[in-house]
DNA sequence: GATATTTTTCTTGTTATGAGAATAATTGAT
DNA sequence: ATCAATTATTCTCATAACAAGAAAAATATC
């Protein structure tokens, strides 16, 4: 283990402490993370010079001795855009180094990979200056469909037919800034992290559903990738013994009962008349169709299997329901109530909470913008934190 | 995060090293762990002064060049105790540093707390004594059936009816060497990374049986123990719904398909003729009593689908079975093989292998000893493994 | 204005890593 | 036998990071 890595460890948890907590002082940051004042003192000061940083004063407290400053991450300091590459459309969101996002978009994509990286990189220049900020683009995260190694190799994106692409050296021939790239469940669940309803806590496990299900498991502060980086699919945990197909090739997976295809197909088995897209799934739900209230309420029941089976495992403080799921809490909370009084261990269920979140669809693409961030002012980076 | 734990990190990792390739030399080292040769000298050199390691010449090379130093933890440096308590007996075993056990024995136990810790000095005092070794006694690990605070508190130990007792003071005063104490599960899990079937594998799922079923994840190179450290608690994964009820209170959990009470139960249920231990069921199995046969069985299938689960899960290059289940291997491998394949993901279980691991029952209560040897040297390392 | 208090920065010391030179120990060629 | 080549380990010195305590800065209260 390297020397510059205790650096690289400590300014992280420094600079996440002020994302989580704006305006917090340097004494509260040693008091909160144990790391010495000296050194809080002298990472400040780096990343004040960076201009990451700023510090505010604070209205007088009525107690005596020197005011604190207040440390805010510096909103004009500099941009951070996220990318998010799915089957039929490219998202782009450019966003301030707190995370707070300006302005997004989408554009159709038909998912050839040729020619992607300067489609890419034009999207990128597009958003930056639509966004109408003049600070550098610090970093550029996008966020994939597949598996990827260390190496930014993307091994296999099944819905968007890519094998063994090198993403990350493709994007950064394309583009000015340095390029992060992840996996989309991953991505989103350090998104939560960061951003959203799972902020700093250090263990969570977190599933969402789309065109597909994807989760991670954030494990003692970090995404868990395990040996083959295959770890925290969970769209493909098995639910059912001898169930439906999946697209992995399997049967019985957690995502045929929870995708957004997966609930149209069962739909439109049942009543003839297939929906078009989940927000049509939502229309005729709110309608009170009960077809369609009860294939969610048949999903929410598998997805509450699958839910107690990770609680059992890992007796996770909170797990985080994103994407879809977050728009259909009211017809799928019920049942994944019901199946996790029934098969989750009780004194473990008790300390764990379940949680929608509505940040993906409020603000999407946000994965991509996580995975930049975390390398900006994260462990790989040394050339900007020197 | 500090500096020296850099240092613990480093001489944790090159100990280990040394560990699983004994006469390894100091290039090698770097060449499989990055680190610095500089640092791997003045590790090495620290370590042969405290004596823990030796250089050994090696048989010459025919190759020009100063020849290497094979390095090898000295066997004669000092003596580490492993000792493992359970509802009715307390093992011990002496082991020598690189965890090769001395000699070992099991005493009755009658579960009182009063008392316990003298009777452990007692017998630490007599193994230490049976071994005949002069060396000090550099540390004792202690397993215990429960679960354990930062602090070295036992929280709840179910099988001794123990609950808040302070394992780590407790022992500490009775004893003359380091005390370093944890959950069977987690330890015995750490055994077979430091000396078992696991050795050295970074990612790995441990289950094992006996009076109950526990187990550990052990995911990147430790094991994980969660935010409240019930993580890992396999026992009570559910694979029932609404199945046998089990000593947590709950109903459909792992551990009564599989442990010896449960086993022996639903034997006794079925012919009512109830086996006295795990050595009768083993033997009723090898006469081919169907009935015994089939319970086994029934316990494969029970435990194929808990390994199904964590497989979809973590996607884990090994799991490893021990205790019990390392003697019924032949009457379990079948049903566990046909659940896996009906219901593990193939492109997953493709990646992992299941293996049945005689560690624990060729060399019982080592566990204790890897709990020791972890806290001996990593200096100054938590004396707990919750 | 003096004093107490609180927050941040500076000074100084210690420890660790890391690059490269130096040393040590051997083989093989001359 | 001696020397060159080779390989393994140790030493030297530079740099980086943390850590403890003194000092400075900025404010409230008396």
């Amino acid at each position: 283990m390297s020397k510059s890595y205790i650096r690289h460890f400590n300014a992280n948890a420094i600079f996440h402490r002020i994302r989580i907590e704006p305006n917090v002082s340097q004494r509260d940051i040693v008091a909160r993370t144990g790391i010495d004042k000296s050194v809080v003192s002298s990472i400040i000061n780096q990343f004040s010079e960076l201009g990451l940083v700023e510090r505010n004063p604070v209205a007088t407290s009525n107690k005596p001795g020197r005011p604190m400053e207040g440390l805010t991450i510096s909103p004009e300091s500099g941009l951070i855009v996220g990318v998010q590459i799915e089957a039929d459309t490219i998202g782009y969101v450019a966003a301030a180094l707190d995370g707070i996002p300006l302005c997004s978009r989408a554009q159709a994509f038909d998912g050839k990979l040729d020619g992607v990286a300067d489609l890419v990189a034009r999207g990128v220049k597009d958003i930056v200056s639509e966004c109408g900020r003049t600070g550098d683009t610090l970093g550029v995260g996008i966020s994939l469909p597949g598996l990827l190694t260390d190496e930014g190799v993307l091994l296999h994106a099944p819905v968007l037919g890519w094998r063994g692409v090198p993403v990350v050296d493709m994007f950064s021939a394309a583009l000015d800034a340095p390029v992060f790239a992840g996996n989309d469940g991953k991505a989103a669940a350090m998104a939560e992290y960061m951003f959203g309803e799972c902020i700093d806590i250090k263990d969570f496990i977190y599933l969402f559903s789309g065109s597909g299900v994807g989760g991670a498991l954030f494990l003692d502060g970090d995404i868990y990738r395990g040996a083959s980086g295959l770890a925290g699919e969970l769209g493909h945990i098995k639910v059912v013994p001898q169930g439906r197909y999946c697209s992995c090739g399997g049967s019985g997976c957690l995502s045929p009962y929870l995708s957004e295809p997966g609930l149209a197909e069962e739909i439109g088995r049942l009543t003839g008349n297939r929906p078009s897209s989940f927000k049509d799934i939502m229309e005729r739900a709110g309608a009170n169709d009960e077809v369609v209230v009860g294939v969610l309420d048949n999903a929410g029941a598998v997805l509450g299997s699958a839910i107690s089976s990770l609680v059992n495992i890992f007796n996770p403080p909170l797990v985080c329901l994103g994407g879809d799921m977050a728009s259909a809490e009211p017809y799928l909370r019920p049942a994944v109530e019901r199946a996790m009084q029934r098969l989750a261990h009780p004194s473990m269920s008790v300390q764990t909470k379940v949680i929608f979140s509505q940040l993906s669809t409020v603000s999407p693409f946000l994965g991509g913008v996580a995975l930049a961030l975390d390398g900006v002012t994260g462990l790989d980076s040394p050339h900007v934190l020197p």
